[in-house]
DNA sequence: AGCACGCCGACT
DNA sequence: GTCGGCGTGCTC
């Protein structure tokens, strides 16, 4: 019987390789495995084992495999079942997924190594000038790399010229596999066995008498390890002598110390003794009792609890509830709320049982946290981490918690696979039967409309913890203040009053200026209305070169207007407002105060971020100037008075989700005001008061922002109420795109017919020296999914099978929001 | 996606 | 003449 393996190679092709292997190999091999295969004419690559048969392939001969590289799996069975999930509902190869699941270090990669052929004697007049020279320099090196020859040579192409080599049968070539994950090696010392005596070791110290500096080494090991009873480092060794590690590395040498090597873990928790966690107050604990009650009948369940009610003091008791149980916990985060000020607050609870998974994390980390999951070893029972730790191997897996479930991080755009965490998660928790709680003060529609048909269990907290009133929100008609002459820059008279108040009270200021989006948004100076696309709920963009005004949703055009639609004013605005400017008018209205500012180009560093937030603790700063960031999941306690720059840009923004996202981004930014005793107050900016969002931002209306905006969902066949799929195609010529884009919507257009909008360019058309063209894909709840994207694969095959499409790439991306 | 092969213009 | 550009096809 000849036995087959169907591997998993992570490459962006859509089906799996075949590999021979032996019976013993079949014996051993388990699925979830790594092995080595030769893939194309001369490459190794890391695929993982999914299928072991023994059906051999019809059309090709299979090839063995290289090499085993694991004992025991890596990746589970419900891993590859929920693999499988992703590949087939994110429309990706199991390839992609690969890659983005597993920690790179996993991955291994060959090098091409070339070695002279001793067998064989060469004439080396029948070489020529580049082969002689490397011919010379393997006599003198054993073996070379690729990238050597390139060095030698002096030239890109190297390969005719090994080519040549091995055809004269001077050289041949090799592959060799690397292991990339090392694991972490302390190098620690101890006195060699020959001085273990009393009499030795008199002696040996006599002899040092002349090098007092060894002498003082000897010694203080001698006080170390008394004194700790431990082995010890040679870093300790080195820093408690003040002795450099080359005077270790004679004694070592010399054989009086010997040293040897432990490995340890990188990532670790030395913290003190755990706290137990806090008494939950009335409506916490009876948030607690409902979501208990929810899990019950429902798998998921969101609990919307306004900002700063304690959220978190109940995720606590469900994790110790299911860390009780013997269950493991994943907690998720958006990237940017993974600050340290949560992650201690969690460890000041579990202490060690709380590993950290993100992508500030080496390689090397990942695999060490990957492989306490998998081991279901106790400091991995909770996970706390990004979008990317729903690929962790979990063995046991109870409960899962998407902490700010709205974020929009949580869904991945670029590489593929384009996944979104939080509805993953929920699949992944249906494969463990786990259960799923989703917090948010501000829930996304598709969750919070979950919830309403009774698909999602739902849980309210509406009052902050301690009692503290929710902030006092005033919206500032900026249009009016400018129009009476009212302002300072960009600062309308009242903020300024405001901010004057609390710096005499001693307070601190958060002033927020959102980043204008890159299509710039004509707006009124006058009356800040900026036109509308007719088909669309969305602002239209400018757009320069044509001098026009577009949606990039249904692709309307219109000339650009020459007078406001709304108040015929001739004062049209496009330019953004950046906070660097607005630093500076703070500067000037307060020079005596301290003014730091919090944006991409401030936090670039490693702790960049960390130290503007510290700096702001510790009140060393009075005013903080910020985009988003500032909205994640901080915890300043000193800050009474918030204030919004200019609230229209975002109400602007051309995305159908620009009022639910300006929603949920101010009364985000709103709760980082006044969060212990003192009632904060919220200033927000605006030319547009009387505008729904903004008043149902300041009357803290969820409720009544839920109907109106997927009332609109429905009418513009938006999701929640409708599924999305986007269809970028992008290629260096745009006639190319362009042909390519217009026939593929006009296949889909003959199944989808009126659900297919585009293709249209989007506000930018070209990316690193490749046009984009977007086309869009509605999909009405009643219409299969998994039929609807067969038709979509099948014409995307049909679309790269004409011949002067295929250098056209093609991106699906699913839930493209 | 890589990577080899093959065909065509630009230079030592 | 070769070097290196890119279009095309294939990977068990």
């Amino acid at each position: 019987m000849q036995y087959f393996i169907d591997v998993i190679i992570p490459v962006p092709l859509k089906k799996l390789f075949t590999y021979s292997i032996t019976i013993s190999e079949a014996d051993f091999l388990k699925v979830g495995m790594r092995v080595a295969v030769p893939f194309g004419k001369s490459k190794i690559y890391t695929g993982i084992v999914a299928k072991i048969h023994t059906v051999p392939p019809l059309a090709y001969e299979a090839k063995e495999i290289h090499q085993i590289l694991d004992d025991v799996p890596i990746v589970t069975e419900s891993q590859l079942k929920l693999w499988q999930w992703i590949s087939s509902y994110y429309m990706c190869t199991l390839g992609d997924i690969m890659r983005a699941a597993l920690p790179s270090a996993f991955i291994l990669e060959s090098e091409t190594i070339l070695s002279r052929n001793k067998t064989k004697t060469i004439d080396e007049s029948i070489l020529k000038d580049d082969e002689f020279l490397v011919f010379e320099a393997l006599q003198y090196q054993t073996s070379l790399k690729i990238h050597d020859i390139m060095n030698i040579l002096d030239k890109k192409n190297v390969l005719p010229v090994i080519k040549r080599l091995i055809e004269k049968e001077a050289i041949f070539l090799e592959e060799e596999v690397y292991e990339k994950y090392k694991p972490k090696l302390v190098r620690y010392v101890k006195l060699h066995s020959d001085f273990t005596s009393e009499k030795a070791l008199q002696d040996l110290l006599e002899s040092l008498n002349r090098a007092p500096k060894q002498h003082l080494v000897v010694m203080t090991l001698f006080m170390l390890s008394s004194k700790t009873k431990r082995p010890i480092k040679v870093s300790e060794l080195t820093e408690e002598s003040k002795a450099s590690s080359a005077i270790v590395k004679s004694l070592i040498d010399k054989g009086v110390l010997e040293e040897y090597y432990i490995q340890t873990d990188r990532i670790q928790y030395d913290g003190a003794e755990n706290e137990s966690s806090k008494q939950l107050n009335a409506y916490q604990e009876k948030a607690l009792g409902e979501i208990k009650e929810s899990f019950a009948s429902h798998h998921v369940t969101l609990l919307h609890g306004v900002t700063s009610s304690g959220k978190t003091e109940v995720y606590v008791k469900l994790i110790e509830e299911a860390v009780k149980k013997g269950k493991q916990v994943l907690y998720l985060l958006p990237e940017i709320a993974l600050t340290t000020q949560l992650i201690t607050r969690l460890q000041n609870y579990f202490g060690e049982q709380v590993s950290v998974f993100h992508s500030k994390y080496s390689s090397n980390e990942r695999v060490e946290v990957w492989n306490n999951v998998l081991e279901s070893k106790a400091k991995a029972k909770i996970i706390l981490g990004a979008r990317s730790s729903i690929f962790l191997p979990f063995t046991n897996l109870g409960l899962i918690i998407v902490d700010e479930e709205h974020e929009q991080s949580f869904k991945q755009f670029d590489p593929a696979p384009r996944y979104h965490a939080r509805d993953t998660a929920i699949v992944l928790a249906n494969i463990w039967q786990a259960q799923v709680l989703l917090g948010s003060a501000t829930p996304s529609l598709e969750s919070y409309f979950n919830a309403k048909q009774n698909k999602y269990g739902f849980v309210e907290i509406n009052k902050r913890y301690n009692n503290v009133l929710m902030p006092d929100i005033e919206l500032v008609d900026i249009k009016e203040a400018r129009k009476k002459k009212r302002m300072k820059g960009h600062f309308s008279e009242r903020l300024v009053l405001e901010m004057t108040e609390t710096l005499q009270e001693g307070h601190q200021i958060i002033l927020f200026q959102n980043r204008r989006g890159f299509s710039p948004v004509v707006e009124c100076v006058t009356c800040g209305n900026s036109p509308q696309c007719p088909n669309c709920d969305v602002s239209l963009t400018y757009h320069q070169y044509r001098n026009q005004l577009r949606c990039h949703y249904c692709g309307y055009v219109m000339a650009m207007l020459r007078e406001c639609m709304a108040c015929g004013s001739h004062e049209l605005d496009r330019k953004g407002l950046g906070t660097e400017q607005i630093e500076a008018e703070v500067k000037m209205l307060f020079p005596d105060k301290k003014v730091a500012r919090m944006d991409l180009d401030t936090t670039r560093g490693k702790y960049g971020y960390e130290k503007i937030i510290t700096a702001f603790e510790q009140q060393e700063v009075d005013i903080l100037v910020g985009t988003q960031m500032l909205t994640k999941g901080l915890d300043f306690r000193n800050v009474k008075l918030v204030g919004v720059m200019n609230a229209d840009n975002m109400l602007n923004f051309p995305d159908f989700r620009a009022h639910e996202r300006s929603f949920q981004l101010l009364l985000q930014v709103a709760g980082r005001a006044g969060r212990t005793d003192i009632r904060g107050k919220v200033l927000i900016q605006t030319y547009n008061p009387y505008h729904n969002i903004l008043q149902q931002v300041s009357t803290n209306n969820y409720i009544e922002m839920f109907n109106e905006q997927i009332n609109d969902r429905y009418n513009f066949k938006y999701p929640p109420v409708y599924k999305q799929i986007k269809i970028t195609l992008k290629h260096k010529d745009y006639i190319k795109v362009d042909t390519a884009s217009n026939w593929l919507a006009k296949s889909l257009r003959n199944v989808f017919d009126s659900y297919v909008l585009g293709p249209e360019s989007p506000p930018i058309s070209r990316i690193r020296n490749q046009f984009h063209k977007n086309i869009l894909i509605k999909i009405p709840k009643n219409q299969s999914l998994s039929k609807t994207k067969e038709a979509i694969i099948k014409i995307n095959n049909s679309f790269s099978s004409i011949k002067d499409f295929r250098s056209v790439r093609v991106i699906l991306n699913v839930d493209n929001f």
